[in-house]
DNA sequence: TCTGGCACTCCGTCGGCGAGAGTGCCAGGG
DNA sequence: CCCTGGCACTCTCGCCGACGGAGTGCCAGA
């Protein structure tokens, strides 16, 4: 275990690194931070977190940069989460209020928060695995052709059309409307095979082949919407990403065209509050010299969504992850209020 | 006007130049190219050109590159539009012959040009200017609360919440359900608002509120969803760019997130056929050492929207025109099969 | 009008040098 | 036992000057 003081020795050097993107020296550190001790003794702590691993040289005789290692130290032990100001709060509540629907609430948020934490935002759309049906609508757009719109407690809607084989009555056809929303309005999806699944038996043997396909393009709708979609934005904070600038980009930007490979980002994070995943602990190579915020949000307790950051691991953890926070926050406010 | 010799002098240096990202001297262009005179003899076509402005020298006694009026004239006279080879159109095809729905077609087809031209591609998502209404929609969410539900002929959905001042009866709401279908389905976005302009007269007093907001909404979204959006793709392309790095690629990254900026960019693009904007013919200075290619698409005869790709003036004019020109009409296709 | 030759200019590179920053170690003191 | 000041050492970075190479402009001759 180490002493109080290496630890304040290590805070101070993320910190000092944080700010300057320079490797830190014991000197400068005695002066910026007041440690009540000498240069020497700083260097000495310095050398035994070294052999711990948390910080590292560039060459001998340069000063030091944290390890990843160091990193996760300083986010699970040393730093907090640092909270916004509260005009920076309304500043964010006004901002995203201003949203006139999903999409909108969305695009407002990567922008958000890419410019609160100057850094790469990223925003998964509201996940439907947990949402509930808001409403389905079926439409006759010719004899053999419906569509069929499903509407999400989120505000989402997709649609789908469907061609029948055989034509079905403007009755029928209201008749299933009916049923099907009085068995499925207010359900979750996971919910709602089951409560279909007997449908067909409660029309005339004619329909019941359409109404089979209807109940199957339902569901299948529900399976595919599961898969979730997702928009960045900030790209362009990527140039104050370091000073070797191609090799460091280009596997980022690659990365990041790449949905899966972020769905699978922000998958990860299990943590029910918030998850940072520093350097080398993102399996994705590309990302290997970049840290993730991610956290959870939705309109109710339950997280339906998820959104982060992307930046180098030198970056500001404590007010990068207050600004996740607290836009998370204010969407799932948002989302409740809508 | 130049001689043909010195056109051909062009021609030789732009081709070189997008080869090897290099200056190019007198004698590196003899040799190269099979021009049959000496190199002094170019070195007097060379000071010919750059008195005339189509090329210039980074500094004195270096090679000469050429200007953004040398690509334009390249462009114009010098260069056709390059072809592409069979299996590369099968490769198109194959590619974008596997998209489900709207979404991914427009998705596909930016990966697509991204990977072909090796730059960054935008695409335009179907204009809806010039579409039809296939459906309208209401839903009763809430006593006072109401979903329009907007389908157009290409496929895309919108939808938008209606908070009315008092609830509206089932009865009253499936009659102007009815009656604003059989009005405006099937008509252009265009026509829509006189269509429905005497539309409340023919309700009751107490429903005339609530008939004048949706109809105000609907044509609200019909306007808004005018404003085209539009997706892009192969920024990591952008690391290919040049040598001084963040100072060429922040503003062009910046400009590319401005999708305001974007739609101006292929808006401005009059021309039927292709549109070739070569540096500071771009008014977004951000993209001013940038040429952007673009063309319009659509499932007839009519472009209902544009995409293309954005790369470094030095890029290769015939190629990328071939490839956009390409993807264009398999796009085209693709549209009008669905 | 084209060609070969020649002098000139300028960039990029390389080696050397000195300054600065930082370290590691050691001996002494609380 | 831990902290401190001192000292010698190392390494990077920036600067300077020299050098080679590539390319040009111009001129005289065919």
């Amino acid at each position: 275990m180490l002493s109080e003081r290496r630890l304040e020795v290590l805070r101070a050097i993320v910190q000092d690194y944080v700010g300057t993107e320079e490797p830190v020296g014991s000197k400068a550190l005695t002066e910026r931070h007041n440690l009540q001790v000498s240069p020497a003794t700083v260097r000495n702590d310095m050398a035994v977190l070294e052999d711990e691993g948390y910080i590292a040289q560039p060459h001998t005789s340069a000063g030091r940069i944290p390890t990843d290692k160091g990193y996760r130290l300083f986010v699970d032990k040393l730093a907090g989460v640092k909270p916004l100001s509260s005009p920076e709060r309304r500043a964010i509540q006004n901002f995203l209020e201003g949203a006139v629907d999903l999409d909108d609430v969305v695009g407002r948020t990567v922008r958000l928060l890419a410019q609160l934490t100057r850094q790469v935002a990223v925003v998964q759309y509201p996940s439907l695995t947990r949402s509930t049906v808001r409403h389905v609508e079926l439409l006759s757009l010719a004899p053999a052709r419906l569509m069929l719109v499903l509407i999400t407690d989120t505000g989402r809607v997709e649609q789908r059309l469907i061609d029948c084989q055989e034509p079905i009555g403007d009755a029928a056809l209201a008749d299933l409307r009916a049923r099907l929303n009085s068995r499925v309005v207010g359900e979750r999806f996971t919910e709602v095979p089951s409560l279909v699944q007997d449908l067909p038996d409660a029309f005339e043997a004619e329909d019941r082949g359409t109404v089979s396909t209807v109940l199957a393009t339902l569901l299948e709708t529900l399976v595919e919407e599961t898969e979730e979609r997702l928009i960045i934005g900030g790209t362009s904070n990527l140039t104050r990403f370091g000073h070797d600038f191609p090799l460091t980009i280009r596997p980022v930007l690659e990365a990041l065209e790449e949905q899966v490979v972020l769905l699978k980002l922000l998958g990860e994070a299990k943590d029910p509050g918030m998850t940072v995943r520093i350097g080398h602990e993102n399996v994705h190579e590309g990302l290997s010299s970049t840290s993730v915020v991610s956290v959870g949000y939705g309109s109710g307790d339950e997280a339906v969504a998820k959104l982060g950051v992307v930046g180098p691991t030198r970056m500001d953890y404590p007010g990068t992850m207050g600004a996740v926070r607290a836009v998370a926050r204010y969407v799932g406010q948002i989302l409740a209020e809508s």
